[in-house]
RNA sequence: GGCCCGUUCGUCUAGGGGUUAGGACGCCAGGUUUUCAUCCUGGUAGCAGGGGUUCAAAUCCCCUACGGGCUACCA
């Protein structure tokens, strides 16, 4: 029985984008892999950015996935509360015994003051000027006051903060799984806040004391975490508590340009940076997911596992299983990936064209019948055989295969002008009535009475199979043509022709003038 | 500005002293297919630059450049 436990923790501050998704993936994998424990935890302690859908779209998103928690909110567990905030009352004690300890102390400081000693500081072209050893005997806080003067602010409890007492002279030194050595001279670490005017911890107080409790073995989180890093081991040292191994994952950045990837992206690009359909209030906009867009689950799970890491072989093809199997965090890209959204969709045609059928149908089904389209399962489940290989995201089924529901308006005029002879007129009057005569309207059937029509009057296909194709497609697009035809039944086939090669020839007599 | 991390085809990456620097996506060409797609074959294209160390550097060291992250009573 392994006791290694991971611990995915979002903050409820908008819908959980790809790359969150990627950090709850590489968890959830290594918890697995090693037979461990994968968690869920609310980081909410925000409250003027809390979202409240955020936490359900984030757990519906890792459903959707596949990527299930065996503890959190809402499943529960041995170590729960799984939200900060139901967790407030809990914190307390443990900035008591930094202070106690002497390595936090009070503050006094408002923001709005603080923020107006930063702009002087940059005024004088001082940038990044720290709350720290060099700064805070100039600040407001429990040690530049008296102790009279700070009992009495404290009384008085207004603009109370807590701040992190960073030593001097300590170089901090760690070791992180995925990038080696890394370290930090505590000269340049600012006296952090970890608990705020509200009396909520910030992330760094609240984050330590949870991983502690709820007994956190590795800590696999965004790049972004790596300079406050340094703060978590002083911490972890403050208290006397052993540091969880940690992993600080590269960033997803914009496919083009520079910065990481951000929620505009999206609309930026043309392709979706969230797993499920997002309507923001504010904005008062939706932004698509993944499944609206029409990727599979399973797909983008496979094509975000290898944006950082890699197997160490050409494979690259994994269920959620097997990469659960192959994954192995050494193995952890260091530098940031562009997101390729080519690659993704290269990755979601494989996985539709390996679905099953009716896995398919279940898909299409609904959107068949949400576009008004009167069809049968088994109908669907032809049509999904015919189009799959067609098909990089589900919506292609219907922008590709449309003419299997109704003949489109627009037809390949182009193509009908090149490859339609009025001579050949009497040949497809023929055919047409052939196909009306038969009894087993079969793909084979129609191959052999197509073809041997062709060869006793010694036609070329070339002269045929594309108006066959135009005349009951509208498009020379498309999977085999008699199997098509098959699907479509001979009603609908007959009848198509027949408008067809009127409008054929019509077109062609126009062009003739 | 400061601190930290990074840099191999356009993109994702393998390769960690001796390799014709490998694979995948994309793109191009050819084959298969009566069309399209799938599939198959081939091609295209890369070690950021400069110094060292070494018989030998993509690989180790240093510098530079570039990219990214952090620098909030946000996470």
């Amino acid at each position: 029985m392994s006791n290694v436990r991971v611990r995915f923790a979002p903050s409820p501050t908008g819908p959980l984008h790809i790359g969150g998704v990627r950090t709850a993936l590489y968890n959830y994998l290594f918890a697995k892999k090693n037979g461990g424990t994968f968690i869920l935890r609310i980081e909410d302690t925000d409250q003027t950015r809390y979202v409240p859908e955020a936490e359900e779209y984030i757990i519906k998103s890792l459903e959707w996935f596949g990527i299930k928690p065996e503890e959190g909110p809402g499943i529960g567990g041995d170590f729960g509360p799984y939200r900060q905030s139901e967790r407030k009352d809990l914190y307390g004690q443990y900035v008591t015994d930094l202070i106690e300890k002497g390595h936090a102390y009070y503050c006094f400081d408002t923001s709005a003051e603080l923020t107006t000693w930063r702009e002087k500081n940059e005024a004088q072209k001082i940038y990044g000027v720290k709350y720290n050893h060099a700064t805070r005997m100039e600040m407001r806080n429990s040690l530049s006051l008296s102790k009279e003067e700070t009992d009495r602010l404290l009384k008085e409890g207004e603009n109370v903060t807590v701040r992190l007492k960073i030593p001097t002279g300590r170089n901090i030194e760690f070791e992180d799984a995925v990038r080696g050595a890394v370290s930090f001279n505590s000269d340049e670490l600012d006296d952090k806040i970890i608990l705020k005017g509200d009396g909520m911890p910030t992330y760094h107080l609240a984050n330590i004391v949870d991983d502690h409790l709820m007994e956190i073995t590795h800590v696999i989180r965004g790049e972004e975490w790596l300079p406050s890093t340094a703060h978590h081991v002083l911490m972890y040292e403050m208290f006397g508590w052993t540091a969880p191994s940690f992993s600080h994952l590269p960033l997803i950045l914009k496919p083009v340009g520079s910065g990481k990837l951000s929620k505009r992206d999206g609309a930026k690009f043309g392709f979706p940076v969230f797993p499920l359909e997002w309507h923001d209030k504010e904005e008062d906009k939706t932004y698509q997911g993944f499944k609206e867009d029409g990727f599979l689950p399973e797909a983008v799970t496979n094509f975000l596992s290898l944006l950082g890491w890699n197997p160490g072989t050409d494979e690259e093809m994994f269920s959620l299983e097997e990469l659960i199997k192959a994954f192995d965090p050494s193995r952890i890209v260091k530098s940031g990936a562009k997101f390729d959204i080519d690659k993704a969709r290269w990755f979601n045609q494989q996985y539709i064209i390996a679905k099953p059928n009716t896995e398919l149908v279940d898909l299409l089904l609904p959107i068949a019948t949400e576009k008004g389209f009167d069809v049968s399962e088994d109908f669907m489940l032809k049509f999904a055989d015919l189009m799959k290989e067609r098909a990089e995201v589900i919506p292609d089924f219907f922008t590709a295969g449309g003419f299997f529901f109704e003949m489109p308006t627009e037809i390949d005029q182009k193509m009908a002008k090149k490859k339609y002879k009025l001579e050949n007129r009497p040949h497809f009057d023929a055919l047409i009535e052939s196909m009306e005569g038969m009894q087993q309207f079969t793909s084979s059937s129609l191959e052999s009475v197509v073809k041997s029509y062709i060869a006793d009057n010694e036609l070329s296909f070339g002269a045929i199979m594309p108006i066959l194709r135009l005349g009951a497609c509208g498009t020379m697009k498309g999977p085999d043509l008699f199997e098509t035809m098959e699907l479509l039944g001979k009603d609908t086939v007959v009848s198509r022709m027949k408008e067809s090669i009127e409008i054929f020839s019509a077109l062609k007599k126009a062009q003739n003038g």
